[in-house]
DNA sequence: GTGAATGCAAAACCTTTGCAACTGG
DNA sequence: CCAGTTGCAAAGGTTTTGCATTCAC
Protein backbone atom coordinates (compact mmCIF):
# COMPACT_ATOMS: atom_id res chain seq x y z
CA UNK A 1 0.00 0.00 0.00
CA UNK A 2 2.27 3.16 -1.25
CA UNK A 3 0.02 5.50 0.22
CA UNK A 4 0.43 4.13 3.61
CA UNK A 5 2.91 6.56 5.20
CA UNK A 6 5.73 4.26 7.08
CA UNK A 7 5.37 5.10 11.41
CA UNK A 8 9.14 6.19 10.69
CA UNK A 9 7.50 8.96 8.79
CA UNK A 10 4.73 9.23 11.26
CA UNK A 11 6.87 9.49 14.18
CA UNK A 12 8.56 12.42 11.84
CA UNK A 13 5.25 14.51 11.59
CA UNK A 14 4.71 14.12 14.86
CA UNK A 15 7.20 16.13 15.68
CA UNK A 16 8.60 16.70 19.43
CA UNK A 17 5.64 14.06 20.19
CA UNK A 18 6.06 10.81 21.48
CA UNK A 19 5.37 7.67 19.61
CA UNK A 20 3.40 5.64 22.05
CA UNK A 21 2.20 1.87 22.19
CA UNK A 22 -1.05 3.37 22.16
CA UNK A 23 -0.24 6.07 19.21
CA UNK A 24 0.94 2.77 17.44
CA UNK A 25 -2.16 0.30 18.00
CA UNK A 26 -4.42 3.14 16.80
CA UNK A 27 -2.52 4.00 12.86
CA UNK A 28 -1.97 -0.20 12.85
CA UNK A 29 -5.76 -0.67 13.76
CA UNK A 30 -6.77 2.46 11.44
CA UNK A 31 -4.67 1.36 8.31
CA UNK A 32 -5.84 -2.88 9.26
CA UNK A 33 -9.77 -1.59 9.03
CA UNK A 34 -9.86 1.12 6.17
CA UNK A 35 -11.98 0.24 3.83
CA UNK A 36 -14.14 -0.22 6.75
CA UNK A 37 -13.48 3.05 7.60
CA UNK A 38 -13.91 2.44 10.97
CA UNK A 39 -15.40 5.24 13.51
CA UNK A 40 -13.72 5.62 16.95
CA UNK A 41 -15.63 3.24 19.12
CA UNK A 42 -14.80 0.12 16.63
CA UNK A 43 -11.09 1.38 16.46
CA UNK A 44 -11.87 0.98 20.03
CA UNK A 45 -12.83 -1.87 19.62
CA UNK A 46 -10.71 -3.36 17.83
CA UNK A 47 -7.82 -1.89 19.60
CA UNK A 48 -8.49 -3.40 23.12
CA UNK A 49 -8.22 -6.90 20.92
CA UNK A 50 -4.55 -5.89 20.91
CA UNK A 51 -4.16 -3.30 23.91
CA UNK A 52 -6.83 -4.37 26.61
CA UNK A 53 -6.43 -1.72 29.01
CA UNK A 54 -6.55 1.12 26.13
CA UNK A 55 -9.06 3.77 27.14
CA UNK A 56 -11.90 5.49 24.81
CA UNK A 57 -10.19 8.95 25.44
CA UNK A 58 -6.87 7.60 24.72
CA UNK A 59 -8.59 6.24 20.82
CA UNK A 60 -9.96 9.72 20.14
CA UNK A 61 -6.60 12.16 21.70
CA UNK A 62 -4.87 9.39 19.09
CA UNK A 63 -7.00 9.91 16.59
CA UNK A 64 -6.48 13.22 16.88
CA UNK A 65 -3.05 13.54 17.07
CA UNK A 66 -2.68 11.17 13.91
CA UNK A 67 -4.90 13.45 11.95
CA UNK A 68 -3.42 16.59 12.92
CA UNK A 69 0.24 14.33 12.06
CA UNK A 70 -1.28 13.85 8.68
CA UNK A 71 -0.92 10.11 9.32
CA UNK A 72 -5.00 9.55 8.83
CA UNK A 73 -7.57 11.35 7.48
CA UNK A 74 -11.05 12.29 9.16
CA UNK A 75 -14.19 11.51 7.38
CA UNK A 76 -17.29 13.15 8.31
CA UNK A 77 -21.20 12.97 6.73
CA UNK A 78 -24.15 14.48 7.91
CA UNK A 79 -23.84 14.31 11.78
CA UNK A 80 -22.83 10.58 11.98
CA UNK A 81 -19.98 9.85 13.73
CA UNK A 82 -16.90 10.58 12.43
CA UNK A 83 -14.87 8.16 10.39
CA UNK A 84 -11.52 6.92 10.19
CA UNK A 85 -9.51 6.75 6.75
CA UNK A 86 -6.08 6.12 5.99
CA UNK A 87 -6.16 6.45 2.29
CA UNK A 88 -4.05 9.67 1.79
CA UNK A 89 -4.65 10.71 -1.37
CA UNK A 90 -7.08 13.55 -2.38
CA UNK A 91 -10.74 11.38 -2.85
CA UNK A 92 -13.70 11.24 -1.73
CA UNK A 93 -16.65 9.03 0.04
CA UNK A 94 -19.19 7.69 -1.28
CA UNK A 95 -21.73 6.62 1.98
CA UNK A 96 -24.44 4.07 0.47
CA UNK A 97 -28.00 4.93 2.40
CA UNK A 98 -28.53 1.05 2.03
CA UNK A 99 -25.47 -0.48 3.87
CA UNK A 100 -24.09 1.86 5.47
CA UNK A 101 -20.61 1.29 3.94
CA UNK A 102 -18.27 3.85 2.81
CA UNK A 103 -16.12 3.66 -0.03
CA UNK A 104 -13.21 5.98 -1.24
CA UNK A 105 -13.82 7.43 -5.13
CA UNK A 106 -10.60 8.56 -6.41
CA UNK A 107 -9.72 11.45 -8.74
CA UNK A 108 -9.61 10.87 -12.52
CA UNK A 109 -6.22 11.26 -13.36
CA UNK A 110 -5.51 14.88 -14.06
CA UNK A 111 -8.73 16.20 -12.63
CA UNK A 112 -9.14 18.85 -10.10
CA UNK A 113 -12.07 18.85 -7.52
CA UNK A 114 -12.06 22.52 -7.14
CA UNK A 115 -12.20 23.47 -10.95
CA UNK A 116 -16.13 22.97 -11.49
CA UNK A 117 -16.21 25.47 -8.60
CA UNK A 118 -16.54 29.80 -8.73
CA UNK A 119 -14.31 29.90 -5.69
CA UNK A 120 -14.19 33.06 -3.69
CA UNK A 121 -11.46 35.29 -5.28
CA UNK A 122 -8.27 35.89 -3.06
CA UNK A 123 -9.25 32.80 -0.64
CA UNK A 124 -6.74 30.30 0.19
CA UNK A 125 -8.28 26.70 0.30
CA UNK A 126 -6.14 24.78 2.38
CA UNK A 127 -8.74 21.28 2.48
CA UNK A 128 -11.43 20.20 0.55
CA UNK A 129 -14.03 17.75 1.40
CA UNK A 130 -16.73 15.82 -1.12
CA UNK A 131 -18.87 13.13 0.02
CA UNK A 132 -21.85 11.36 -1.52
CA UNK A 133 -24.45 9.77 -1.15
CA UNK A 134 -26.76 6.96 -2.68
CA UNK A 135 -27.36 3.10 -3.35
CA UNK A 136 -23.61 1.56 -3.86
CA UNK A 137 -23.73 -0.79 -6.78
CA UNK A 138 -24.12 -4.19 -4.54
CA UNK A 139 -27.43 -3.14 -3.36
CA UNK A 140 -28.57 -2.22 -6.35
CA UNK A 141 -28.14 -5.27 -7.75
CA UNK A 142 -29.80 -6.87 -4.54
CA UNK A 143 -32.82 -4.33 -5.07
CA UNK B 1 -34.27 36.14 -4.61
CA UNK B 2 -35.86 33.59 -7.34
CA UNK B 3 -34.73 30.60 -5.74
CA UNK B 4 -36.06 31.17 -2.63
CA UNK B 5 -39.52 29.19 -2.67
CA UNK B 6 -42.54 30.58 -1.71
CA UNK B 7 -45.21 29.67 1.10
CA UNK B 8 -47.67 27.84 -1.30
CA UNK B 9 -44.57 26.00 -2.52
CA UNK B 10 -43.66 25.16 0.81
CA UNK B 11 -46.87 24.27 2.28
CA UNK B 12 -47.31 22.06 -1.34
CA UNK B 13 -44.70 19.84 -0.45
CA UNK B 14 -45.21 19.88 2.77
CA UNK B 15 -48.08 17.52 1.94
CA UNK B 16 -50.84 17.17 4.53
CA UNK B 17 -48.66 18.61 6.55
CA UNK B 18 -50.08 22.11 8.45
CA UNK B 19 -47.97 25.34 7.96
CA UNK B 20 -47.94 26.23 11.95
CA UNK B 21 -46.86 29.60 12.52
CA UNK B 22 -44.20 27.90 14.15
CA UNK B 23 -42.78 26.51 10.47
CA UNK B 24 -43.38 29.63 8.98
CA UNK B 25 -41.36 31.84 11.55
CA UNK B 26 -38.67 28.80 11.32
CA UNK B 27 -38.78 29.28 7.62
CA UNK B 28 -38.52 33.23 7.76
CA UNK B 29 -36.01 33.38 9.98
CA UNK B 30 -33.71 31.52 8.05
CA UNK B 31 -34.53 33.31 4.77
CA UNK B 32 -33.54 35.94 6.59
CA UNK B 33 -30.57 35.09 8.06
CA UNK B 34 -29.59 32.60 5.08
CA UNK B 35 -26.04 34.59 4.12
CA UNK B 36 -25.07 33.50 7.68
CA UNK B 37 -26.04 30.30 7.44
CA UNK B 38 -26.68 30.36 10.80
CA UNK B 39 -27.27 27.13 13.23
CA UNK B 40 -30.45 25.62 15.03
CA UNK B 41 -29.47 27.72 18.08
CA UNK B 42 -29.13 31.02 16.08
CA UNK B 43 -32.48 30.27 14.70
CA UNK B 44 -33.91 29.44 18.28
CA UNK B 45 -32.69 33.33 19.47
CA UNK B 46 -33.85 35.33 16.30
CA UNK B 47 -37.08 32.94 16.16
CA UNK B 48 -37.49 34.01 20.57
CA UNK B 49 -37.87 37.75 19.19
CA UNK B 50 -40.47 37.67 17.29
CA UNK B 51 -42.57 34.30 18.92
CA UNK B 52 -40.84 34.66 22.12
CA UNK B 53 -43.06 31.07 23.24
CA UNK B 54 -41.08 29.01 20.62
CA UNK B 55 -39.25 26.32 22.05
CA UNK B 56 -36.19 25.17 21.02
CA UNK B 57 -37.12 21.07 20.40
CA UNK B 58 -39.87 23.26 18.05
CA UNK B 59 -36.98 24.96 16.23
CA UNK B 60 -35.15 21.54 15.56
CA UNK B 61 -38.61 20.00 14.52
CA UNK B 62 -39.63 22.54 12.09
CA UNK B 63 -35.98 22.70 10.47
CA UNK B 64 -35.92 19.15 10.10
CA UNK B 65 -39.77 18.58 8.28
CA UNK B 66 -38.50 22.05 6.21
CA UNK B 67 -35.40 20.00 5.38
CA UNK B 68 -37.52 17.05 3.97
CA UNK B 69 -40.07 19.33 2.57
CA UNK B 70 -36.61 20.67 0.07
CA UNK B 71 -37.64 24.52 1.32
CA UNK B 72 -34.10 25.15 2.89
CA UNK B 73 -30.98 22.75 3.19
CA UNK B 74 -28.72 21.26 6.01
CA UNK B 75 -24.89 21.92 5.95
CA UNK B 76 -22.34 20.37 8.15
CA UNK B 77 -19.27 20.53 8.47
CA UNK B 78 -16.93 18.14 10.70
CA UNK B 79 -18.77 17.82 13.67
CA UNK B 80 -19.68 20.74 14.36
CA UNK B 81 -23.19 21.86 14.84
CA UNK B 82 -25.48 21.78 11.62
CA UNK B 83 -26.31 24.93 9.38
CA UNK B 84 -29.08 26.06 7.36
CA UNK B 85 -29.08 27.45 3.87
CA UNK B 86 -31.99 29.04 2.18
CA UNK B 87 -30.29 28.38 -0.89
CA UNK B 88 -31.75 25.77 -2.79
CA UNK B 89 -29.43 25.91 -6.19
CA UNK B 90 -26.78 23.16 -6.11
CA UNK B 91 -23.87 24.82 -4.70
CA UNK B 92 -20.56 24.23 -2.48
CA UNK B 93 -20.15 25.92 0.93
CA UNK B 94 -16.81 27.68 2.22
CA UNK B 95 -15.63 27.88 5.22
CA UNK B 96 -13.47 30.30 7.01
CA UNK B 97 -11.27 29.19 9.88
CA UNK B 98 -10.35 32.49 10.88
CA UNK B 99 -14.03 34.39 11.19
CA UNK B 100 -16.14 30.59 10.90
CA UNK B 101 -18.25 32.52 8.28
CA UNK B 102 -19.80 30.10 5.78
CA UNK B 103 -20.01 31.39 2.34
CA UNK B 104 -21.85 29.99 -1.04
CA UNK B 105 -19.79 28.84 -3.92
CA UNK B 106 -21.84 28.56 -7.41
CA UNK B 107 -21.12 25.92 -9.77
CA UNK B 108 -19.73 27.49 -12.78
CA UNK B 109 -21.89 27.45 -15.73
CA UNK B 110 -22.26 23.82 -17.19
CA UNK B 111 -20.48 22.14 -14.47
CA UNK B 112 -20.95 19.23 -13.23
CA UNK B 113 -19.37 18.75 -9.77
CA UNK B 114 -19.81 14.66 -10.25
CA UNK B 115 -17.73 15.07 -13.28
CA UNK B 116 -14.03 14.75 -11.36
CA UNK B 117 -14.92 11.90 -9.90
CA UNK B 118 -14.23 8.24 -10.89
CA UNK B 119 -17.71 7.78 -9.45
CA UNK B 120 -18.20 3.64 -8.77
CA UNK B 121 -19.85 2.00 -11.46
CA UNK B 122 -23.74 0.89 -11.12
CA UNK B 123 -24.42 2.80 -8.16
CA UNK B 124 -26.78 5.69 -7.56
CA UNK B 125 -26.18 9.09 -6.44
CA UNK B 126 -28.75 10.66 -4.22
CA UNK B 127 -26.98 13.47 -2.76
CA UNK B 128 -23.73 15.53 -3.56
CA UNK B 129 -22.06 17.27 -0.75
CA UNK B 130 -18.84 19.67 -1.18
CA UNK B 131 -17.53 21.93 1.56
CA UNK B 132 -13.96 23.77 1.88
CA UNK B 133 -12.59 25.28 4.73
CA UNK B 134 -9.39 27.90 4.38
CA UNK B 135 -9.04 31.74 4.96
CA UNK B 136 -11.96 34.17 2.94
CA UNK B 137 -10.46 36.71 1.25
CA UNK B 138 -11.88 39.40 4.16
CA UNK B 139 -9.42 37.56 6.76
CA UNK B 140 -6.43 37.14 4.08
CA UNK B 141 -6.49 40.79 3.86
CA UNK B 142 -6.29 41.61 7.54
CA UNK B 143 -3.14 38.65 7.89
C1' DG C 1 14.22 12.91 35.42
C1' DT C 2 10.52 15.36 33.38
C1' DG C 3 7.13 16.92 30.38
C1' DA C 4 3.94 14.58 27.64
C1' DA C 5 0.48 10.97 27.38
C1' DT C 6 -2.66 7.73 29.53
C1' DG C 7 -6.94 6.05 31.91
C1' DC C 8 -10.88 6.97 34.28
C1' DA C 9 -15.01 9.30 35.20
C1' DA C 10 -17.53 13.22 34.68
C1' DA C 11 -18.95 16.92 31.75
C1' DA C 12 -20.02 19.15 27.42
C1' DC C 13 -22.29 19.56 23.30
C1' DC C 14 -25.79 19.11 19.85
C1' DT C 15 -29.81 16.75 18.91
C1' DT C 16 -33.76 13.62 19.68
C1' DT C 17 -37.57 11.79 22.31
C1' DG C 18 -41.73 10.98 25.46
C1' DC C 19 -45.75 12.86 26.69
C1' DA C 20 -49.56 15.93 28.05
C1' DA C 21 -51.67 20.02 26.22
C1' DC C 22 -52.97 22.49 22.20
C1' DT C 23 -54.37 23.80 17.36
C1' DG C 24 -55.00 24.17 12.37
C1' DG C 25 -57.66 22.56 8.50
C1' DC D 1 -63.24 17.25 15.65
C1' DC D 2 -58.70 15.01 15.98
C1' DA D 3 -54.38 13.81 13.78
C1' DG D 4 -50.53 16.40 13.76
C1' DT D 5 -47.72 19.76 16.37
C1' DT D 6 -46.03 22.10 20.28
C1' DG D 7 -43.36 22.93 24.74
C1' DC D 8 -41.02 21.11 28.35
C1' DA D 9 -37.79 18.29 30.45
C1' DA D 10 -35.23 14.41 30.32
C1' DA D 11 -32.34 11.22 27.69
C1' DG D 12 -29.29 10.13 23.75
C1' DG D 13 -24.82 9.50 21.40
C1' DT D 14 -20.41 11.35 20.34
C1' DT D 15 -16.58 13.77 21.77
C1' DT D 16 -13.87 16.47 25.19
C1' DT D 17 -11.90 17.50 29.64
C1' DG D 18 -9.76 17.42 34.49
C1' DC D 19 -6.64 15.21 37.05
C1' DA D 20 -3.71 11.77 39.25
C1' DT D 21 -0.68 8.25 37.49
C1' DT D 22 2.50 6.41 34.18
C1' DC D 23 5.78 6.42 30.52
C1' DA D 24 8.91 7.65 26.50
C1' DC D 25 12.78 9.96 25.44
Amino acid sequence: MAEQITDAAVAEKLGGLRMTKQRKVVLDVVQEMGIEHPTASSVYARAKEVMPTISLATVYNCLETLTDAGAITQVNFHREASRFCPNLQPHAHFFCSKCDAVFDVSLQNRADASEPWDLPSGSRIEEMNVAMRGICPECRKAE
